[in-house]
DNA sequence: ACTACTATATGCGGTAGCGTATAGAAACTT
DNA sequence: AAGTTTCTATACGCTACCGCATATAGTAGT
C-alpha cells in the first residue's frame, strides 16, 4: 500500500517459510514479540535470507496480512461453495475446514493484532466484510423468505469469532457438542415464537 | 497467588490510578507495551509514585486482573440481579452497561493478554465461568422450561465477546440495531422450528 | 513529628535487534 | 566447465536507548 515497489520475490517458497513462520510466532506471542533475528532462530534460517525476500519487518507483516487474506480464506469460500447441500450440512463443512483442518487457526492473533494496528484493522474488516456477503449468501439461498436468516448467519459468525477467547461451554458440553448445537440452532428459522410482551 | 505477601497499599486511591491507567495502555497498544516509566509519563505521575504502591510491573499487572475481575465484573452480577423484570428487559440493561457505559471496555484486550500469558488466561476463564452462571441463571429463570435456554444464553454472551473484534453488521444495520435483534431474537425461545432434515 | 505520597537523580545493565557486506552452496543454464 | 541465478550463512558495527530499581529529599495534611 504505502511500498508500490514490492519484491517480486515475496511469493516464493523461501519467502513462505519466513511468511507461516512469522504467523505462527504471532500466535503464540503476540505482534510485538515479532522480530527479525527471533524468528530466524525459531525457524532455523539464518537472517541473511529474510534480507533477501523482504526488505524489512514491516513488509514482512504485510505480507503475513495478505497471506492470511488471500491463501487462507478464499480458497474456503470456494470449497463450501462447490458442494449443494442443505445449509446445516454445509455449516458443519464449513467447522470442519475451519476448527478441525484449523484453517481459522490464525484469526484470533490476527484479531488482537488489528486492535492495537490500524493496517491489521483495515484487513480484518474487509475480510469480515467478504466473509460475512458469504454467509449470508448461505443462510439466504437456504431460506430465502425467512426473515432471521441474515441475523442467524451474523449469530452464527460471531460464535465463530469468540471460539479464540472463550473457553467456556454449557455444562456437561463439549466444545464439539456446542458447536454441534449451535450448528443445528441456526441453521432453521424460527417459524413460530412464543410471545411474553 | 505466587506472592503471598501483597502491599497493603493497592488497594489505596493512589494505587486506582496506576491499575487504571495500566489497563487503558494495555487496551490501546497490547501488554507488551505496559512499561513502568512510560505509564508514569502517561498518567503523569513520578515513578517513585509506583515504587511506593508496587513491587513491580508483574504485581501491577496482577492487580489489573484483580481489578478487572472485581471491581469492573462483579458489580454487574447485582446491578441485572436486582431489578425484576421480564430476560428480554434485563438483557437491554446488561447491554446498556457493558456497551453504553463501557463496563466492558478491557474485555478485548485482556482476551488478547490471556491469548499470551497463562495467567490472565486462569483469570478470563474464572470470569467467564462466572458470567456464563449468571446468564444462564438469567435465562433459565425466565424459561426453566426451554430447553434452549442454555444455548442462547451461550449465544449471546459470544456475540458480546465478538463486538471488541468484530465491526461488521448486516446491511443498513447499525451496532445498536443490531444488538437490539440478537436480544429480541434469543430473548424467547423458539416453540416451534421448521424441520428440514 | 508522623503518615502518606511524589519528584528527581543516579546508575547502568544489557542486549536485543537492525541493516549491510561479503562469501559460499546448489542448481540450472549454455 | 564456466557462468548465472537463487538462496543461505556469518560477521560486524553499532547504537539506541530503554527501562529497572534504589536512594534521597521534599510536600502536605493531621
Amino acid at each position: 500500500m504505502a511500498n508500490t515497489e514490492e519484491f517480486t520475490r515475496v511469493d516464493r517458497d523461501g519467502a513462505r517459510v519466513w511468511i507461516t513462520g512469522a504467523l505462527d510466532m504471532i500466535a503464540r506471542d503476540g505482534v510485538q514479540a515479532l522480530r527479525i533475528e527471533r524468528l530466524a532462530r525459531e525457524i532455523g534460517i539464518s537472517k541473511g535470507s529474510f534480507y533477501w525476500f523482504f526488505h524489512d519487518l514491516k513488509a514482512l507483516k504485510n505480507q503475513a496480512l495478505i497471506y492470511w487474506r488471500d491463501v487462507l480464506n478464499a480458497p474456503v469460500f470456494e470449497d463450501i461453495r462447490r458442494i449443494d447441500a442443505p445449509l446445516e450440512k454445509r455449516l458443519h463443512q464449513l467447522v470442519d475446514l475451519v476448527l478441525t483442518k484449523r484453517l481459522g487457526r490464525y484469526d484470533g492473533a490476527i484479531r488482537s493484532w488489528a486492535l492495537v494496528d490500524p493496517i491489521a484493522r483495515q484487513f480484518v474488516e474487509n475480510v469480515d466484510r467478504e466473509r460475512m456477503i458469504f454467509m449470508e449468501e448461505l443462510f439466504l439461498r437456504d431460506a430465502a423468505w425467512d426473515q432471521t436468516a441474515q441475523l442467524r448467519a451474523h449469530l452464527f459468525y460471531r460464535s465463530f469469532i469468540a471460539e479464540s477467547y472463550v473457553r467456556c461451554y454449557p455444562p456437561k458440553s463439549s466444545r464439539t457438542d456446542f458447536i454441534k448445537s449451535v450448528t443445528a440452532h441456526l441453521a432453521n428459522p424460527c417459524v413460530d415464537r412464543r410471545d411474553t410482551t
